[in-house]
DNA sequence: CCGCATCCATCACGATACTG
DNA sequence: CAGTATCGTGATGGATGCGG
């Protein structure tokens, strides 16, 4: 943890290890921050899924990038791979209490999205129509 | 918001829009998602700061992505940037409100990182090191 | 001091083909 | 069904040099 707030909720401020902090949020977002990583972390918070159910569900992703990500995810300790030893072998995913917890991280991203996404979508609005005037919360305090 | 958890602290489970929450997360992560956006936010969140200072306090960024980064959170509303009309011209950025509300988040994602951590380096550990026989809390509940 | 433009290395990702 | 192997490409980012 390194992100502290004042106690007050208007303004976070970071109380110490500069470095550290970010250093711990990069680490994760280089996890999850890909392409197919949380699709497949939300697809997988449903429940078990296979291989095959994975693929159809996370719609786009192809057998290499399923494979990549969920071995990753394995590696990490975020997913369990269940193999069972049937004639067309059988394999199952499962989020593992380390996955599972993620998800709340992931939560408090879509909870961020869902409150900001008109507000951010607003602002690209105005700097790719012209040099937009900022609108109301973004004035710039100019003292000189 | 669309990852809804049962209610007790156990087992998150999405109830709807699985692929409308997914999609807002990814949209955020393909914002910050990068290399240097939340460095550089997390100095920001010090305060307001100046172009060489930033590029200085996060290490290793280079001009042109201190550059890139910071249009692109100008641009999303995330940060003003003031310019002051001196002989060498000075340029101050600053978080907006939107902004400073994305280091609650960042907070959030710094904290799971602290609290799991250790866990993920010893399941890569184990991972790298062999077929590693997999630890406490994730083992294979096999069934057939 | 601030920042853009250009060139170049790297890599994530996609498509395809093949195996157990 | 559940992968692995190989190849090609677009995006990301680092280094450098010039301009306001």
């Amino acid at each position: 943890m390194s992100v502290r707030h004042t106690g007050v909720t208007t303004d976070p401020v970071i109380v110490r290890d500069d470095e550290q902090t970010a250093c711990g949020v990069r680490e994760v977002l280089d996890r999850i921050g890909d392409k197919w990583t949380v699709l497949v972390i939300n697809e997988l918070a449903h429940g078990v899924r296979r291989f095959r159910r994975l693929q159809r569900d996370v719609p786009g992703i192809s057998q290499r990038m399923l494979t990549l990500t969920l071995r990753r995810l394995e590696r990490d300790g975020l997913v369990v791979r269940t193999v069972y030893p049937t004639v067309p072998a059988r394999v199952e995913y499962a989020l593992t209490p380390t996955g599972r917890s993620l998800t709340f991280v992931l939560e408090a991203v879509a909870d961020w999205a869902a409150e900001h996404r008109h507000t951010v979508i607003e602002s690209r609005a105005r700097w790719d129509s012209g040099t937009g005037a900022p609108g109301p919360g973004a004035e710039t305090q100019g003292r000189a």
